[in-house]
DNA sequence: CTGAAAGCGCTTACAG
DNA sequence: CTGAAAGCGCTTACAG
C-alpha cells in the first residue's frame, strides 16, 4: 500500500491538500467541524501528521540544532564538564522547541554530519581552530555560536575568564609558601621543563589563557614554574608518563588544567607514597561534580558549566531570531578545599 | 542575493542541475574534468554542497536517529548510567554515519520533537509504557528499538536480566547472615512496609523484575523484606524522606535499585552515625563509574551499559537495513566490594 | 558521459 | 472558510 500523505487524506475527505495541511498546522484557518472530519480521517488512515522532512524543506526550518564537540561522542561523554554543558544546552533549547543533534567527527569519507545533516544552527564547543568539522560548518553559513573555541568568523562567542581563576590558584599556592610549582597541561609538548613564552605560543586558546594566568602571577613573585604537557587534547598516555617523570623529582605543588588531570596527579603521587596535601599540593580546574566528592576534596577553579551551556543556547536562539547578542566572558574563581596546604618542611642541607 | 542552489551552479557552468548533483553525490557519473569545473564554480559561489533538507526529502533518509529518554534532557544527563548508554549509542551510530538527536519531552503544546523531527528511526530508553512521547513515536511507524521499556508493538527489544543480578544480591545478604532487609525502589508508593505481591503489580517493568529477583530469593529463605519507594522515577524528595524514616528503625541491610539510591542511603546512614558496613550493609545496582570510587567501594549489581548501548544501536541499524535481530537480554552479576558485611551483633534481650 | 522528466511531502502567500 | 498555483532543493531511474 502506498504511503499515506496529505493528499491521501485530502482525497478521502474530498478537500484539497492545503486544507488538510491547515487542519494540522493552522487550525484557525478552517472550521472546527471540517478540521475534526479531517483529523478523524487521518487517524483512520494511520496518518500521524505532516512528514517532518517535507515540512522542513517547505518551511526552511528543521527544529534541530547541532553541537560540535572536541572529540568523538565517546570522549565527550566521558567528561563530566562536557556532559554538564550539553545538559544545559539541551534543556535551554528544549524550552524553545529545538532539539539537539550530536555532530561527531566521522572517520568515514562518505559521510560528514556537519555537512550532511539538516539543522537550523550549531554550537561549536571547545574545538581546535582548524578542525575539519569547524571549517565544514563555516562553509554552510549557518548561524553559529562558538564556546571556548577560536573564532570561526564573526560569530558570537562564549568564553571563560581562564586567566582570572588560574591567577587566583597560583596566588593561593604562593601564599601557602610554595616556590617549586609545576603546571600540567594539554596541547603543549613539554616534558617537565621551565615554562617560557614559547610554550604559550604553542598552546590552544584555552590552555594559553590558563598559562597566562598562572605565569603572570608566579613570575611576578620570581617563581618560574615547570611545565608538563602533552601534544594531545586530553589526559592521555603521554601526559600520564610525563606526570610520572615529574614525580621522580616532585615539585611541592601542581596546577592542573582540569580536575581529571589533578586526580591523575594525585593518584600517581599516592602510588609513590606521597601524601596530598602534606607532601604535594594539587589544584584542579573546572570544579566538576567529582571535585567535592573525592578525598581529600579538591582545591580547584570553579567554572559554571550550566551557565555556559545556557548562555550558548540562548545566544544561538537569539541569532535564529535575528538578534545578535554580545560576546560573553564567564567568570572563574578559586575554591579552596583539602588538596592544598603548606609545602613540606625539608631538612636543611 | 538569492540563495545559491544546485541550479545556480548549473547555470554558471552551463550544465544541468542533475549533473551538478552528480558532481557532489555520484562522482563516478561524470568526467573528472567536468566535476572539477563544477566543484570549482561551487567554491567560487560559496556553495558548500547539496542542502541536507532537500536531499533528505528526495532520498527519504535523514541520517538522524532519535533517542527518547525517560525524562527531560537535564535529568537524563545527570545519570551516569544514561550517559554511558548514550555514549555507546552515539559511537555505534557514528560508525555507520548516523547522528543522534535527543528527543526531549516538551511542555509546549505546539512542538513535540518526537512528532516533528525528521529522522530515520528511534531508540526508546527506559520509558514508561504510556508516555506521550512513546505513543507519538509509535504513530509515526518509524523503525524503533526499545531498551528496558514496555513494548510499543512488536519492535525488537533490549532487556536486562534484572532478576538474576538482584537475586544474587539478595543471596549475598542472606549468606552474610542478614534477616532484616529493606529494598529501596522507584515507581512504587511504599513507606517502609512489608513487601507483598501488590507492590510488584504497581512497579514499572524494570523495578518489577528487580523486586521479583529480590523477593524470590528472600521469601525462599523465610525473609519478608521491607519496601521503601517513591511513586516517581528518580531519587526524589519523597524517596529521601522515606529513607530517613526507614533509618529511624534501621534494617541491617538495604538493597537499592541503583547506585545513586545506595549512595543516598549511605549518606543518610552516616549522618546518623551508622557505620557502613559494620552497622548497615548496602547493595547498589548498575556498577556505575562512581561505585568503585566511593568509600567504602560499593557492592553492586553490574550491568554493561556500554554493551546495552551498542546492542540498541546495532539492532536499530539492522532494522534500517531490513534485518530483524532477535530480542536481547543482557546479563547482570553481583560485584562484592566493601559496602556489605555481616550484620551487627546485638545484645540479647 | 549528460540531461529532460517526474517526484519526494509539504507550506506559503494569494485570490476568491 | 477553502483551493489553485508556485515553490522549497534535491535525487532517482531512464533515455540518449
Amino acid at each position: 500500500m502506498a504511503r499515506v500523505t496529505l493528499q491521501t487524506i485530502a482525497d478521502e475527505v474530498g478537500v484539497s491538500r492545503m486544507t488538510v495541511s491547515n487542519a494540522f498546522s493552522r487550525p484557525d484557518q478552517l472550521s472546527a467541524a471540517l478540521r475534526a472530519q479531517i483529523l478523524d480521517a487521518a487517524a483512520r488512515l494511520g496518518y500521524s501528521g505532516p512528514d517532518p522532512a517535507g515540512r522542513a524543506l517547505a518551511r526552511g526550518r528543521t527544529g534541530v540544532i547541532g553541537v560540535v564537540l572536541t572529540n568523538s561522542p565517546r570522549d565527550a561523554f566521558a567528561d563530566e564538564v562536557a556532559v554538564g554543558f550539553l545538559r544545559a544546552v539541551a534543556a535551554t533549547l528544549a524550552d524553545e522547541g529545538y532539539s539537539l543533534v550530536l555532530l561527531h567527527s566521522s572517520e568515514r569519507s562518505d559521510v560528514d554530519p556537519v555537512r550532511d545533516i539538516a539543522m537550523d544552527g550549531a554550537i561549536v564547543y571547545s574545538c581546535a581552530p582548524r578542525a575539519r568539522e569547524v571549517t565544514a560548518l563555516r562553509e554552510r553559513r549557518l548561524p553559529v555560536v562558538t564556546v571556548e573555541s577560536a573564532p570561526l568568523g564573526d560569530e558570537p562567542r562564549i568564553l571563560l575568564d581562564d586567566a582570572a581563576g588560574s591567577g587566583q590558584a597560583a596566588a593561593h599556592l604562593l601564599e601557602q609558601g610554595h616556590r617549586d610549582i609545576a603546571v600540567v597541561v594539554t596541547s603543549v609538548d613539554a616534558a617537565d621543563e621551565p615554562l617560557d613564552p614559547a610554550h604559550r605560543g604553542r598552546a590552544s586558546g584555552t590552555i594559553g589563557r590558563r598559562l597566562d594566568g598562572w605565569a603572570s602571577v608566579l613570575t611576578g613573585a620570581g617563581v618560574v614554574p615547570r611545565i608538563v604537557g602533552t601534544p594531545g587534547f586530553d589526559v592521555d598516555d603521554v601526559l600520564r608518563e610525563r606526570i610520572a617523570a615529574m614525580l621522580d623529582d616532585p615539585p611541592t605543588a601542581v596546577l592542573a588544567f582540569s580536575d581529571l588531570a589533578a586526580l591523575e596527579v594525585i593518584g600517581q603521587a599516592r602510588d609513590r607514597g606521597l601524601r596530598v596535601p602534606e607532601d604535594l599540593s594539587v589544584v584542579g580546574f573546572d570544579d566538576s561534580p567529582l571535585a567535592a566528592r573525592v578525598s581529600p576534596p579538591l582545591t580547584t577553579v570553579r567554572q559554571d558549566v550550566d551557565a555556559k551551556g545556557t548562555a550558548a543556547a540562548t545566544t544561538l536562539l537569539a541569532l535564529l531570531r535575528g538578534e545578535r547578542r554580545p560576546d560573553l566572558t564567564l567568570p572563574t574563581s578559586l575554591v579552596v578545599r583539602g588538596s592544598t596546604g603548606r609545602p613540606p618542611v625539608v631538612a636543611a642541607g
